[in-house]
DNA sequence: ACCGATATATATCGAACTGGAATATACTGG
DNA sequence: CCAGTATATTCCAGTTCGATATATATCGGT
C-alpha cells in the first residue's frame, strides 16, 4: 500500500491539505501507525489530483502562504474501495530501541537505563495522542476499534518497560516481592 | 539506523552470510521488529567489507551455491559500539491493518472479519517465532528481555482481538456478559 | 520416474520513499 | 527584539523495497 492510497484513504474522512494530513499522521489517530514525509505526500497529491481521484481548491491566505485543500472525488471513493478489498499486508515494525537492548552488552547500564526512560516517554506520547482524539472527536465505532488496539498494545509495552526498570533499579526487592 | 548498522549488529553477534542475515530478521529473533530486504543487505555488506569493518571468507560447497561467510572485524565492533551509543530513534510502526479498519465502512462485515482474522495469524505467527527462539537459545538477559518485549505487546493484540471478534459475532452476548 | 515446489545463495535494478534543506510569512514567548 | 514555532510547499540525494534473474539440490506428490 503506497502513500497515494493512504492519502486518498485520509480524504475519504475529511478534506485537507498536504500539510494537515502529514500533522493527521504525527499527532492525529493515525499517529501510531502510519508515517510518511512531505516528500512523498505532496508528489501523490498531485499525481491522485492528476488522474481525477481528488480535486483541489486553492485558498489564499492573509498572512500564512496560499494552501491546497484536496477533497475526494466519486472516482476516488470508488479506486479506495477497490484498494481496500484486498487483505492487509503484515504489518511493519521498526524498533531501533529492541536492536539496541538486544546488543545491550556494548553499552554502558546508564545508557541501558537512558533508552528504556526515552521508549516509555516515546510510548507514552503516543498513549497521550490517543486520548487527545478521544476527546476530541466524538467515537464512532471504527475509530474507537483503531484507538482501543493502539492503547492495547501500547500500555502493554509500558507495562512490561516499568516493570523491568524497577527491577533493575532495585534489583534486590525482586526477590523479596516473590 | 541504516541497514548496514543493521548488518553490523547482527554479525557482532554471530558469523554469517546474507541468506541467513535476511532469514533470521524473517523467523529469528529480529522477527517482530527489524525487517530488511536482499536488495539492501547485500550491498551494505559489500560495503561493510570494503571498508574493513568485517571480514569476507568464501566457501565452496557441493551442490549448493558458494556462499561469502561475513564476520566482524575489530574496526566493525569499534563503530558498532559508536552508533548503539546514541539514544534510539522513535519506533516505527506501519500496519495496514488498522487502516482498513479505520475506513472499514467501504468494506463488507465479511472482509472486516477476514481482515481481523488475518491479523490474529499474523500476530501468532510471530509469538510462534518468539517461542522458538525461546526454546533454541538458552536465555541470556538480552534476548529474554527483547522476546519478553515482543510477546508481552503481541499478546496485547491478540487478546484485544479475540475479545472484539467474539463480540462482533456474538453482539447479542454481550449485554448478557456484562 | 518426473514435475513442481521449496530451500540455499547471491546479484541487480527500477520504483518508491525518507529525511533534510530551501523558501516564504506570521505569530508568540522570553 | 529575537529566537523559535507554526503554516505551507517544493526539491533532491541517498536509502530501501520488491521483484526478477541465475543456479542447483532436495523433497513430496502423482
Amino acid at each position: 500500500m503506497n502513500v497515494r492510497t493512504l492519502c486518498l484513504g485520509f480524504l475519504s474522512l475529511r478534506e485537507a491539505t498536504g500539510y494537515e494530513i502529514k500533522k493527521d499522521f504525527e499527532d492525529g489517530l493515525f499517529c501510531h501507525f502510519l508515517e510518511a514525509s512531505y516528500g512523498s505526500i505532496y508528489p501523490a497529491l498531485n499525481q491522485l489530483a492528476v488522474d481525477g481521484l481528488v480535486t483541489v481548491r486553492e485558498e489564499e491566505q492573509s498572512g500564512k502562504p496560499d494552501k491546497k485543500v484536496y477533497a475526494i472525488a466519486p472516482a476516488g471513493v470508488k479506486t479506495l474501495t477497490k484498494e481496500l478489498g484486498v487483505l492487509p499486508a503484515q504489518d511493519k515494525y521498526k524498533s531501533e530501541f529492541l536492536f539496541i537492548m538486544l546488543l545491550q552488552h556494548h553499552i554502558s547500564p546508564e545508557h541501558r537505563i537512558a533508552a528504556i526512560e526515552k521508549q516509555l516517554s516515546d510510548l507514552r506520547a503516543d498513549l497521550g495522542n490517543i486520548d487527545e482524539c478521544r476527546r476530541e472527536s466524538g467515537g464512532n465505532p471504527a475509530s474507537d476499534f483503531v484507538m482501543g488496539y493502539g492503547e492495547a498494545v501500547l500500555t502493554a509495552g509500558v507495562t512490561y518497560l516499568e516493570q523491568k526498570l524497577a527491577e533493575m533499579l532495585a534489583p534486590h526487592a525482586k526477590a523479596a516481592a516473590e
